[in-house]
DNA sequence: GTCTATATCTGGATAGAC
DNA sequence: GTCTATCCAGATATAGAC
């Protein structure tokens, strides 16, 4: 019986995989269900069988990239263990878009769910929650280590997430020669948040992280709801 | 033949504000041609006379959004005309949410192709860019009067252009009482934007100014292209 | 439980007759 | 310029093979 097991998580595999080639071969508009079905060997029904809809292979696919985003960093990790905020941004930012580089167009579909508050497929939805949960708690580790309050440090992994999501939207515009724009843009991202957690740290910027704080509590930003 | 141009523009009118309605009772997505063109007492092949698609209906609120805006900011214009720098920011913000205040639907999908690329129904397409120009065009004058470089004023405006978008995306999310949230972002938005001013007009900011004209013009961010 | 085959519905978009 | 008929694709449903 665990074979069993076994072979739908295969055939699952396959139909994903077969997905994942077609949307970034074609886009993700332009492939209907019917050619992943006919790709995979399969029937339209028994696609719909393991993925009730088209969106559905895109929250797989939003879950496969926080899983092996958090294996590749940990691998990076255990090479350069404490190499300083600036890196540590720069490598996080970094091995993302490595993974992510040739997935505009299947970024494109993940991203075009972002305004719509109804939508389940959507960075900010709830059923994407534990992902989301999972990627902003990469960017709070981040922080761990500052000497900021508790509430600063929250803060700043939101923002360093939001950051991240306007990364990756200019990245899917991105069409300079091997996403050279983009990694720029990750680089000054690292060195701009280094930055400001050097200024917050001064005890004369007390006044503005208090405010700041507020500020995100007052907007649902941290604290019980985000978005 | 007056009449004629005049009965054409007429029936598209009729089935823009037939369409708008649905879209702001029961959405976007959940709103048919088929339910537009009834309502408006045509058929389904002559709602697609006028308008070749259902995002072509979209494309026509935007740019009505647009010239309403305009009107409206120069008429509040009149009434004060220099309240400062922080007022500016806050009155063009506060009335284009007044303006949008019942369309959090529409710029659903409006905002549903900002991160396609190939979508002529994007903030950032070939297709928008008039709209967009003209959008941008009322940030840069905020700035028109400050004691700084052009290339800083244009990187200012294009900024608070892009703050302004991140503002409605909170906005279509927020379900707080008459959106208080949105609207304490954007006064937030408007104090920040001021001292942002007020900083990089001292001398000592000249570094700071000239790295980020800098990193604008690398991105593509001022300059020739734009995103 | 896994899958095929097929029919059907819905809604965006188009073609062609009038 | 208007309508009907049609296509296409996402999605659902059903009946049955293994």
């Amino acid at each position: 019986m665990a074979t069993k097991i076994k072979k739908r998580e295969l055939t699952k595999q396959k139909i994903f995989k077969t997905a994942l080639g077609l949307f970034r071969e074609q886009g993700f508009t332009q492939t209907t269900m019917r050619d992943i079905a006919r790709e995979a060997g399969l029937s339209l029904g028994a696609a719909y069988h393991y993925f009730p809809s088209k969106d559905a292979l895109v929250m797989e696919y939003y879950q496969w990239i926080q899983n092996e985003h958090e294996n590749r960093l940990s691998q990076t990790h255990d090479r350069d263990p404490q190499p300083g905020l600036q890196g540590r941004v720069a490598r996080l930012l970094h091995t993302k878009l490595e993974l992510l580089k040739d997935d505009h167009r299947l970024l494109t579909a993940l991203f075009r769910n972002m305004a719509d508050p109804a939508a389940s497929l959507s960075v900010f939805s709830a059923e994407t929650g534990e992902i989301r949960a999972r990627s902003i708690a990469q960017f709070d580790e981040l922080f761990s280590d500052c000497r900021l309050d508790d509430d600063v440090k929250t803060l700043l992994g939101r923002a360093a997430w939001c950051a991240h999501l306007c990364l990756f939207l200019f990245f899917i515009h991105d069409r300079s020669d091997k996403q050279a724009r983009t990694l720029r843009l990750a680089d000054e991202i690292a060195v701009l948040t280094a930055s400001v957690v050097a200024w917050l740290s001064f005890p004369l910027a007390r006044p503005i992280c208090t405010r700041l704080v507020k500020l995100a509590k007052d907007l649902g930003f941290i604290g019980e709801r985000e978005t």
